[in-house]
RNA sequence: GCGAGGGUGGCGGAAUUGGCAGACGCGCUAGCCUUAGGAGCUAGUGCCUUCGGGCGUGCGGGUUCGAAUCCCGCCCUUCGCACCA
């Protein structure tokens, strides 16, 4: 741990101190956004200043602070802004703690954020700084508001929202996870209300169209996106009540039309009232009351059993004149599709097991697409002849105790059927399933191919069954007969069957020819389903951009004027949870249009929508005549790289994606998309500990290897979390700097893993990134003064051999750590190339006679690839080194292609695939197969290997290696 | 259940186009240096071995001269969505 180092290291601590502001002071991180040529816009989502940050949130910003510096060293025009998405819950509830503002509690915390920035070595472009939170941003967020309700994209309806009553503000579609509040884990409450929202529907089809355009983003984010989304194609289709009211539903599989046995319409579908007979009403007003909170109860529970009561009502299905029953359940929704379904049982899982609880009808519409046919004979019912029939028809059975199966195909089912209808015991019945749905009786075959043949199958069962006869349907009888269960119910799309005219029209027609049918008959139309809905933004809540809206009684709904922006946040005093609604006089206003008393929109907006277009305003962030110069975000824009959290995949950029397109419809900008390039780093893990008894334990109150809680003894649970403050597993940057610098962390940082993916934090990993930042220092400082003046360059042809090793590393380094940082985002690989490098210089200068010029050029070269990481001690050793500039001054470094190339080649020669010599070739010899081939068969070795057996095959790969076959 | 990742030494991981598996680092072993070592330096470190070699990338098959990599079938695991009709 960090006080207990020891030993002579190089002062890391003097050397930041000294370097710390010198980048600042200098503007080397200051952009000229009217730079049109060689511009580069990086950006990290920028974070909420909750008050501490740990080396967690310290890669995603030092992988910013890394691409940064390579591209300055570019010369590139490089924009990296932050900025603090300062609205929100905790500030507010910190404020009511402590009787303060919440800007109190966010100004102190943004200060000890860009403290801790300045540790890292982490650079911004301070002078456009912003906080969603102040007058000078929120203003533009609210002219937003205003842009989207001139262009119909913002509206205000009422609608059944989800309301917390702990955070005492409605939720978002998105902000309900698992039906939970996402930040407090308390069910939300249905609740009737009026609130805004934002027409992201009608973006759905762009939003999911323009995500192929998106090329580098991670497919993870695009495929939830697309789930997020959720297109769906299918059909509305408009069933009769018998009541005479239409009810429609919504359909993916029209083709399953003729199934439809029953209707389920969502418990709170307002034909429920309609339809409801007076038997019924106290059952589904008990079955509503149980599904309103269901929340609460069910949706934790594993176990999704079917609930449902039945309406007491009927509707015509359109396409066969069947009279269906219609219920209610909790597994259809209001809020997808016209919350009403056609039940198909026989091919959708959810109906299946519904029909099968409450006994209805099943019956199958859509062939199999494969041949698999079975029958069963219960033991009672079979003849004597059976066996012999069967064999004749080449059905192979087997018998048990229960009766006999047949496992037959499509071709020889006929047959099959014939021969058990033939040898049936005069009582007896058997059934099929699968290719066919049949019930053999001793005088005729009945196909379960309407629900009046389901009834007929099921008297004459019952009748031959006698007392004990429960079934309500023939499906149920089937569901008995273990064998079949592979064979009752498939969800494909296969040929039309029992469905009158479409009967024989195949799969891969059918869904298209039904909808054509359906809209010439004028009872259904093709339809396409979201399963995103409207974005609801209004939140009663204090700290956030208060909706520009006033309610006026003669004018209506009147947007705040443009030229009146910002609506402020009244100032006052914070003694518990309010909204603006109870602040007095905020309502208080008078109408824009015709001068009368009016009142203000009392709610603010979603947080989501301060960062839906933050990006923009960094280009132009003090500009106070607009949200920002369209010329100028038209040439910064799309980002070039933006970075951030995967737990935003699917709230922060969709809502940001689609402003950027409503802003673009708008004339506000040329781009449609807002993020060219994205990038989701994986979250830092440490080793938290749990007692039973004493809860989360610090990781230094337990000994290395301790099972035992040190307080009593009690067993530990010992596992890997994301760093946070209630498991106590949180790595304090404070104390990694203290014990070993920022260069030390950053390098760590980027060294531990692959930067997309979780990775584990461990106080051992970082003292190897320590121990090779002190061999750097201590190789460089102890060769100074062998090195050769600034500017001098090895030359290659001078060199021997082993100078020319390390001048072709030299430049092999260059050109992977440039790679590896620019196209592949792989840090920890660049990392170790330059432990490579390092190695082998190493090595070189420790020998004799180390050439001066190229321990320059090597030294030169290693300390600028590496400044990136650690830029502390590069810049002090750059200077140690005799170089007068910065190195952000300096180009980045350049390979030369010659040094690529080798002399010669070490090739591996493989006999039946198993490595059996390597051989050393001139690089011209090893770009020759026959030259490769002759040299692998002379080689000692493999003559020894052959000498036995025979070649049959040589297969020389140039520059790669020489396989042999033998035998 | 659906979708997307992942599974390689004691550990984190590397192998970029099907071509020498285990780069780099941690840890470990031995030695040197040292009053001392949780510092530094040197060497070693996938497993087995009769020292010839054999085996080895979750499991079982396949394609290929050649497979961690491609194909088929499983198992485990992480994440997202989850009764979406």
């Amino acid at each position: 741990m960090a006080q207990d180092r020891t030993g002579d290291v190089y002062d890391f601590s003097a050397i930041e101190a000294r370097w710390r502001d010198f980048w600042s002071e200098r503007g080397f991180f200051q952009t000229d956004t009217s730079a049109r040529e060689g511009t580069y816009y990086y950006l990290n989502m920028f974070p909420y200043p909750s008050g501490y940050l740990h080396v967690g949130h310290g890669r995603n910003y030092i992988i910013g602070d890394l691409i940064t510096r390579v591209k300055i060293m570019r010369g590139l025009h490089v924009l990296n802004p932050m900025g603090w998405d300062a609205f929100g819950l905790p500030a507010e509830n910190a404020a009511i703690e402590n009787e303060t503002h919440p800007w109190t509690f966010t100004q102190k915390n943004i200060e000890t954020a860009k403290e801790q920035f300045r540790i890292w070595g982490v650079q911004f472009d301070w002078d456009r700084e912003i906080a969603t939170c102040l007058p000078d941003y929120y203003k533009w967020t609210q002219w937003l508001f205003v842009q989207l309700y001139k262009a119909g994209l913002a509206y205000k309806k009422k609608a059944t929202v989800n309301f917390c009553p702990t955070c005492d503000t409605v939720l978002a579609n998105e902000q309900v996870v698992g039906g939970l509040c996402e930040r407090c884990d308390t069910p939300p409450e249905p609740r009737d209300l009026e609130q805004w929202f934002f027409k992201i529907t009608d973006y759905a089809q762009r939003l999911l169209d323009d995500l192929n355009t998106l090329e580098k983003w991670p497919d993870n984010v695009v495929k939830m996106q697309e789930n997020w989304i959720g297109r769906s194609e299918g059909a509305e289709v408009v069933f009769t009540a018998e009541t005479g009211d239409p009810i429609t539903v919504y359909t993916t599989r029209p083709d399953t039309l003729w199934g439809a046995t029953f209707m389920v319409l969502a418990p709170e579908h307002p034909l429920v009232d309609v339809l409801a007979t007076p038997e019924q009403e106290d059952a589904i007003a008990q079955y509503r009351d149980r599904a309103a909170r269901a929340s609460e109860i069910d949706r934790l529970s594993t176990d999704r059993e079917k609930t449902g009561v039945f309406t007491g009502g009927y509707a015509l299905n359109p396409v066969n004149g069947e009279k269906v029953p219609v219920w209610i359940a909790d597994y259809v929704m209001m809020t997808y599709g016209t919350g009403a379904i056609m039940a198909v049982p026989a091919h959708d899982e959810r109906d299946f097991e519904f029909a099968i609880k409450f006994g209805l009808p099943i019956i199958p519409v859509i062939d199999r697409t494969d041949d698999v046919a079975k029958a069963f004979i219960p033991a009672s019912a079979i003849g004597d002849g059976l066996a012999l029939a069967l064999d004749q028809s080449e059905a192979s059975y087997r018998r048990s105790d229960a009766g006999l199966l047949v496992l037959a195909t499509r071709s020889n089912l006929d047959a099959v059927i014939s021969a058990i209808g033939e040898n049936l015991s005069s009582n007896g019945y058997a059934m099929v399933a699968g290719a066919r749905f049949a019930f053999i009786f001793p005088d005729a075959t009945i196909d379960l191919n309407s629900t009046a043949s389901d009834r007929e199958i099921l008297s004459r069962c019952s009748l031959l069954s006698g007392a004990d006869f429960s079934a309500k349907t023939a499906m149920e009888l089937l569901q008995d007969i273990a064998p079949f269960a592979d064979v009752l119910f498939h969800a494909d799309y296969g040929v039309m069957v029992n469905s009158g005219d479409f009967t024989g029209t195949p799969g891969d027609r059918a869904k298209a020819d039904v909808i054509a049918w359906l809209e010439s008959k004028g009872i259904g139309k093709g339809t396409i389903n979201f399963r995103l809905h409207d974005w609801l933004i209004s939140r009663q809540r204090y700290w956030g951009a208060p909706i520009p809206m006033i309610y006026c009684e003669t004018c209506g709904q009147v947007p705040v004027p443009e030229d009146q922006l910002p609506v402020l946040l009244p100032e006052t005093e914070f003694i518990g949870k309010m909204g603006l609604g109870d602040i007095p006089g905020f309502q208080d206003t008078t109408c824009p249009t015709c001068g009368g008393p009016a009142r203000r929109d009392t709610d603010t907006m979603d947080t989501f929508v301060d960062s839906s277009w933050y990006f923009l305003r960094f280009i132009n962030p003090q500009d106070a005549a607009q949200a920002f110069s369209k010329d100028d975000v038209n040439h910064w824009l799309p980002i070039d790289q933006y970075v951030g959290g995967v737990e935003h995949a699917i709230l922060h950029l969709l809502y940001a994606r689609f402003i950027t397109k409503a802003l673009h419809d708008m004339g506000h900008v040329d781009f449609i998309e807002p993020f060219a390039r994205l990038f989701t780093q994986g979250m830092v893990c440490h080793a938290a500990y749990k007692c039973p008894e004493h809860g989360w334990l610090y990781p230094t109150d337990v000994s290395a290897g301790d099972t035992e809680c040190p307080k009593c003894g009690k067993p530990l649970e010992t596992s890997s979390f994301k760093m946070s403050k209630s498991k106590r597993n949180v790595v304090d940057p404070k104390d990694i700097v203290e014990a070993y610098g920022a260069d030390t962390e950053r390098l760590y940082t980027m060294f531990m893993g692959p930067p997309d993916r979780d990775i584990d934090w461990t106080d051992e990993g970082i003292r190897g990134a320590f121990r090779f930042l002190n061999r750097v220092w201590r190789l460089i400082v102890e060769n100074v003064d062998r090195l050769a003046p600034v500017g001098e360059a090895a030359a290659p042809s001078s060199l021997d051999e082993a100078g020319a090793t390390v001048w072709r590393r030299v430049h092999r380094t260059i050109k992977k750590v440039t790679e590896d940082i620019e196209e592949r985002f792989s840090f920890n690989t660049a990392v170790a190339a330059i432990m490579e490098l390092f190695n082998e210089l190493s090595t070189y200068a420790a020998m004799g006679n180390p050439d001066p010029a190229l321990l320059r050029e090597a030294v030169d070269a290693l300390i600028l690839i590496l400044s990136p990481f650690t830029p502390f001690v590069c810049e002090e050793l750059w200077q140690r080194t005799g170089h007068a500039v910065s190195i952000l001054e300096q180009a980045w470094p350049s390979f030369v292609e010659a040094a690529l190339e080798e002399d010669t080649v070490e090739v591996p020669v493989q006999v039946n695939g198993k490595l059996r010599a390597r051989i050393t070739v001139s690089a011209a010899d090893a770009a020759d197969p026959a030259a490769l081939e002759a040299a692998a068969l002379a080689n000692a070795r493999i003559q020894e290997v052959l000498a036995e057996v025979e070649l049959v095959k040589a297969i020389p790969i140039p520059g790669k290696m020489v396989s042999l076959v033998v035998k």
